[in-house]
DNA sequence: AAGCCAATCAACCGCGCGAAG
DNA sequence: TCTTCGCGCGGTTGATTGGCT
């Protein structure tokens, strides 16, 4: 069974493209547009090509103003921080760069970029390899990871509410080790101190106990302590029931209230290029375990 | 000069979604 | 409402390139 194939593999050409199949597909497109049927497209102008081929070979490299290589300090900026708020989504993060695909992008991202915040881990001070998969410092690394989870997402809540910490479905999968570490953890539930709203007084913070699921690898977070609207959205609760009272600290950081709340919930928004915090967690907290997210 | 290896990037693959019938 | 089909997306593959020994 499966699905039906787009194309007749067997006639069909597969491989780096020609300049004369460029030429082709470039000049019918330019005088004719795409006819909104790529799948018919190859047949039109004779090229032995599939529909999804012809396609990708558009609208990465024939259509006007592609730009290839040559990323800017800016664009990996941006790339940085729409990664860490809204993860591979490629394509977003493309519309946010004029004339870059999201081909181009996520090659960027996963050839240069990602070793450019990862860089140190594991290439200038190689981890020992572990005798045996007990050889972990669990008691050191926990100590050291939980502290830098900490100062990421405090970093993180302040530049936005509704980025990775607070949203679970974001949290990374943890790796086997990792799940033991915080299982252990579990025994001594840390507690995450994250920054009180500018509303509250200085001494004033959020603490949120989280609980480790070995099973499924995610972090179960159950914030009990805390200052009510903010709390609230940040533990995923129906926005309905935050008071107008209790948007101050969002509009503070720049939002109007409940539509701007809802909106950021749902879509994203990124209210700052900075991501020194999560070059810094990707490259001493998970690169500890050898792994990112 | 040759061989090896890692990095890069163009292209392919399969799946999910939405529109159309 | 269901089915079909094309599009768009993200993940992956594989050919090429360049650096190192």
């Amino acid at each position: 069974m499966g699905r039906a194939p787009c194309c007749d593999k067997a006639n069909v050409k597969k491989g780096p493209w020609s300049p004369e199949e460029d030429f082709k597909l470039k000049s019918y497109i330019d005088q004719h547009g795409t006819g909104n049927n790529w799948i018919a497209l190859p047949q039109k102008i004779g090229l032995k090509r599939c529909g999804k081929s012809c396609r990708l070979r558009w609208l990465n490299y024939l259509r006007p103003n592609i730009k290839h290589g040559g990323f800017t300090e800016e664009e990996d900026n941006i790339i940085c921080s729409l990664y860490i708020s809204i993860g591979s989504r490629w394509s977003i993060i493309a519309a946010q760069l004029p004339g870059r695909t999201d081909n181009d992008i996520k090659n960027y991202w996963n050839t240069r970029l990602k070793k450019k915040l990862l860089g140190r881990h594991r290439k200038s001070s190689p981890r020992r390899e572990p005798e045996g998969e007990d050889a972990f410092d669990l008691q050191n690394l926990s100590n050291s990871a939980m502290e830098r989870l900490q100062l990421h997402l405090q970093l993180q809540t302040l530049q936005n509410p509704f980025s990775l910490y607070n949203n679970p479905a974001l949290w990374p999968k943890l790796n086997h080790k990792m799940i033991e570490t915080l299982d252990s953890l579990n025994q001594n539930i840390p507690v995450l101190n994250l920054p009180a709203p500018p509303s509250l007084g200085q001494e004033d913070s959020i603490k949120i106990p989280v609980q480790f699921d070995s099973k499924s690898g995610v972090v179960e977070q159950n914030p009990i302590v805390v200052n009510d609207g903010f709390a609230a959205a940040a533990a995923g609760e129906n926005l309905q029931t935050i008071g107008d009272d209790e948007l101050d600290y969002f509009k503070e950081m720049g939002g109007a209230g409940r539509e701007n709340l809802a909106w950021w919930c749902n879509e994203f928004e990124v209210k700052s290029s900075s991501w020194d915090s999560t070059a810094v967690i990707d490259e001493h907290v998970y690169g500890d375990y050898g792994m990112s997210f």
